[in-house]
Parts: C-alpha cells; sequence; structure tokens
DNA sequence: GCCATACTATACAGGTCTGTCTAGTATCAT
DNA sequence: ATGATACTAGACAGACCTGTATAGTATGGC
C-alpha cells in the first residue's frame, strides 16, 4: 500500500509547521488543508482522523531525530557523541524558526496512552538508548536520567525563555556527566 | 474593590484543578463553571473572559511558588537554599498528584505576549532572581542558565516520562553547579 | 475506450466553544 | 422597606470544530 501520495505528503508537511508553531489543538482540520493546498477528502482518505495526523507528525519527527543519531553513532564514539548531540541541539535552538522538543510539547496536548502518546514514549527511549550507548551505561543510571533531563531542561528553557544560550549551559553540563 | 468573593476563589481553585490536568485548551469554560459550582454570569463578573481566568491561574501559581522561594530566602543560604529548592521540588513530583510546571505547560499553549504570557515571564525572571540571590551570581551569568535548565528539566522530565527520579538526578547536578 | 484511483470542491450534520442576555433570588446596609 | 450587590439558572447567538456525503475531474494501466 502506498503510503507516499503527494497530498498526504503535504499534508504531513503542512501539519508539521502548524502544530509546530501554534501547537495542536490551536490548529484546526481546516487549517491544515488549507495550507496543504488539499481538499478535506484526501484528509480523510489518508488519516483516520486528526489525531492520526498528529501521530504522522509525530513520526516523522521522530524519524528525522533517529536519523540524525544514527549518523552520530555511525561517525563519533563514547563522550563525543554526546557533545556531539548537544552541538547540533546547539545549532537548531539558534534558529530563528526553532520550536522547541516537539515531544515534550505535544506530551501536553495529547492523551499519554493515545497512539502520538506512545510514539512520544518510543522518543524518550531511543533518546536513552543513544546516551546508553555512547557512555555504555545500564539502564536505571542516574547519570541516564541526567543526560535526559539535561536535553528536556535545554529544550524548554531555549524555548520559552527565548535563549539559545540554554543549550550550551545544558551542553557543558552534559560533558560534565559524560565524563564523570 | 474586593476580589475574594467565594465564586471567584471557587472559580480559580476549579480553574487550577483542569487546567493542570487536562490543559489549558482542553478545558472549557462549561465544565470550570459546572466544576466550580457557579453560574456563568459569575464567571464573566469576575473575569473579563477564560484568557483572564488563566492568568488568574497563573497569578495563584505564581504566588503559590513565590512564597516558598521566600520561605526557603528566610530559612538557608547559599548553596544549602539551592539543595532545599530541589528538595522541595523532588516531594511535589513524588506525588501521585503531580502535574508538571504549570508555567512551562502553558507556555506550549498560550501566546507569548499575552497577559498568561507575561506571567510565565515573570515566573522565569522571580526563579532566576533565587538562585542569583542564593549563589550571588551576577545576571548573565552561565551557572544561572544551568540552573534554569536544571529545573526545567527535572520539572519536564519527571512529568512526561512519570519518574521523580528524574528530579533528583538534577538536584544532585544543580548541586555540582552550586559548588562550582 | 474503459475503469479504477486519487484527487478537488463544497455543502452539510452535529457537536462544542466563548461570550451575552434575560430573569429571578438572597443578602445586607441604610 | 428599599435598593445595591452578588449570585443562580438557563436560553441564545455566532463562530468554530471534526467528520461525512455528494458530485465532478484528471490520470494512467489495460
Amino acid at each position: 500500500m502506498p503510503t507516499s501520495h503527494p497530498a498526504r505528503a503535504r499534508l504531513v508537511e503542512a501539519a508539521t509547521q502548524l502544530f509546530s508553531v501554534q501547537g495542536i489543538n490551536a490548529t484546526g482540520i481546516d487549517q491544515v488543508i488549507k495550507h496543504a493546498g488539499v481538499a478535506k477528502a484526501s484528509l480523510y482518505n489518508n488519516f483516520s482522523g486528526k489525531d492520526d495526523l498528529v501521530t504522522a507528525y509525530l513520526e516523522r519527527q521522530l524519524d528525522d531525530f533517529i536519523a540524525l543519531l544514527r549518523h552520530l553513532e555511525a561517525s563519533s564514539y563514547g563522550t563525543t557523541r554526546v557533545d556531539q548531540l548537544f552541538q547540533c541541539l546547539s545549532e537548531a535552538a539558534a534558529k530563528r524558526s526553532f520550536q522547541g522538543c516537539p515531544f515534550s510539547k505535544a506530551a501536553v496536548e495529547v492523551a499519554p496512552h493515545s497512539a502520538p502518546g506512545r510514539t512520544i514514549k518510543r522518543f524518550y527511549a531511543r533518546l536513552e538508548a543513544f546516551f546508553a550507548d555512547a557512555l555504555d551505561l545500564e539502564r536505571g543510571d542516574e547519570r541516564l536520567r541526567q543526560l535526559v533531563v539535561l536535553y528536556d531542561g535545554a529544550m524548554t528553557s531555549a524555548k520559552v525563555r527565548r535563549d539559545p544560550r540554554s543549550v550550551d549551559a545544558a551542553a557543558s553540563l552534559a560533558r560534565f556527566v559524560a565524563h564523570a
């Protein structure tokens, strides 16, 4: 079953732009289809409903994030790998278009056990696996929790306080945790 | 002008419970007045609209938080003061009723330059002043940014991942930052 | 040529949202 | 007892929401 019709791709693209900037609940279906230049029937032919579109939006964000992690995993090791992730986050936060972490933001708006909620959970599992693999840490290690806290804090602070230096502040602490 | 009519207080109380748990946009006016046991006219006699009620909700959260900070400021100094804040956060996160940071959560749902948005900004200014005063740090010091990142990360992680140990992980890093 | 597929455009149903309005009640100071 | 104040109850307007239904178009395989 082909899932890459132009209409579907345009819908996910429009959803990404609108959900990231305005939030999920504040963005209506009509606005999404208008922005995508697509008929309403095309939305409901490709997705079972808004929740399904939200899930697709988060799945795409997750795919992009996993691609970044894989790239880092292929090109570096140990503490450098962690450094490079925070370096990427810092560059992202410095852009005018930076909108914070799509997953922690979505967690405020969607139910925890919904389909979007499960994608959020997968994101955190993958992030933790990245840190664990880089530093050879066991599951449940406090340093793992610290690195995730630093990720969440960096993204939340950078977005809400509109200050990219929050990410650099987190990065230097991450360096400390990684070297400990 | 008296602002503590029973109806007004009950509305803020109901708004607090519902907004914290369900989110702001997902909670309708009708649900708030029903939960408060109050007529709709009483809402619009006490508040100019939903935004005004949201602001009152955040203002109350801010008042409570400032009261906590003042209590800590009166009873401890230096690094101990920072420790005690994270100790309080840890206890809050351990409760079943923990709902994360009302301010960073609200930031996802309200416009940055709205009245609620300004209350969020005041919260962060007060939090940063607490850290600056405790450790005698200048404004713009990276350690200040690190402590705020640790606060944000602790609350976001504890809430989204449903793990209070995130706060303790942040606390031990905060101890490191405070002693540096 | 034929027909399935994917699309567009638009009207509509049924619900929910915020906010206004009317009408009536209870309390309390003067 | 009168009148101001704060409240209750509920109908209503108008906008917006998600989702469905109807009707027509364009394309490409066979």
